[in-house]
DNA sequence: GTCTATAGGCAGATAGAC
DNA sequence: GTCTATCTGCCTATAGAC
């Protein structure tokens, strides 16, 4: 690999974090080239040498993201192997996100989605399919092992796990209250949690 | 009250149903007065008659819509007497609209909040906080009857409550599966309502 | 790789005729 | 109330110099 090639690799990846970054606080349409470029000290012509245009961009930007998540989910199935523990740190992640005053940069996405090219539109749903479909698996296994304990089927629960997150991530962001989140999370948990549950 | 102010105020009307739509939809970033304009069959010029600039239409929008939401919560009241009635009755509101392709208006807005101007985004967190305030006695209701169990305080379950509600909305939404809004609330009822969980 | 310059379009907003 | 015309500014994107 040449430097020069090296150096194009790394500038990419500096303007893919802006880029991220402000596209996870201010949307896909809230978020221009120039945005970034400032941010960066190029210009705009700069960025377009990297990323032809917006879709091209929009495009790594989730391929990243969700490179990155499953690296995260990989490292959690490394560290954790009790399914109770893996959905803590699951929900961890999400937690770390908005304490940077982000959005979940696909829970973003989705609220644009009708405004987004479509070839944005299938990343972004790969990127949640991916994320439940790892969740199914923790809580069936959890559930064979009697430590989780679930009201639908694993697909479901699946689901819900992740919409409580990324909605409780919506509003603890626009109300400024972290505790929205964290507050969600526990009553996530306790209701999955096997023997917390209080009456019959 | 003259002919031509009654015209204004249809008018006014219906350029809010249509920019309501169109926020709810593709975000208020993605809307333009031209998009609102063109639907209507008027100039843009028009539009700025009635909504001197987009603030203003933006504020207008959410304050129907809260009122309207507030009218739907007191039906409810007046129709349902009991807790988890009064529940799957709010989460109806939800599924409706899902039904009809949109967003949730504020739950959209909330995803734009960062470059919302502060007029707006004061308006979308009062929202939320009415609704939140609406469930929470709801809940503290139904508690002191015993249809209702919660893991937390009123409070607490209340944003649990709308979280899962919009963040299943905008997973639903950008999946085209409105399964995923349905299974999602049917689980949120079946951890609320007494007597339906399994174990100790 | 990054720059300057520019094309071409659309945005929000205003002025003034009707 | 609605129109046409226009201002101003920002956007995405490209061409061509360095």
């Amino acid at each position: 690999m040449t430097k020069s090639s090296v150096q194009s690799d790394e500038t990419a990846a500096l303007i893919l974090n802006a880029a991220e970054r402000l596209v996870a606080v201010r949307g896909f349409n809230g978020f221009s080239y120039g945005d970034a470029a400032k941010e960066l000290g190029l210009t705009r012509a700069a960025l377009h040498y990297h990323f032809a245009n917006k879709a091209d961009l929009g495009e790594a930007l989730i391929t990243r993201y969700g490179d990155r998540f499953a690296d995260a989910l990989a490292a959690i199935d490394a560290r954790e192997s009790e399914a109770m523990a893996k959905l803590e740190a699951y929900a961890q992640l999400y937690l770390e996100v908005l304490r940077e005053g982000r959005m979940c940069l696909c829970g973003m996405l989705a609220a644009e989605n009708e405004t987004l090219p479509p070839s944005m539109q299938d990343a972004v749903s790969r990127f949640f399919i991916s994320n439940q479909s790892w969740l199914s698996s923790v809580l069936a296994r959890g559930t064979e092992l009697g430590t989780v304990e679930l009201r639908g089927s694993p697909d479901e629960t699946a689901w819900l796990v992740i919409n409580t997150l990324e909605g409780a991530m919506l509003l603890a962001r626009s109300l400024h209250e972290v505790a929205i989140l964290q507050s969600s999370i526990d009553q996530l948990m306790a209701g999955l949690r096997r023997g917390t549950r209080v009456d019959v």
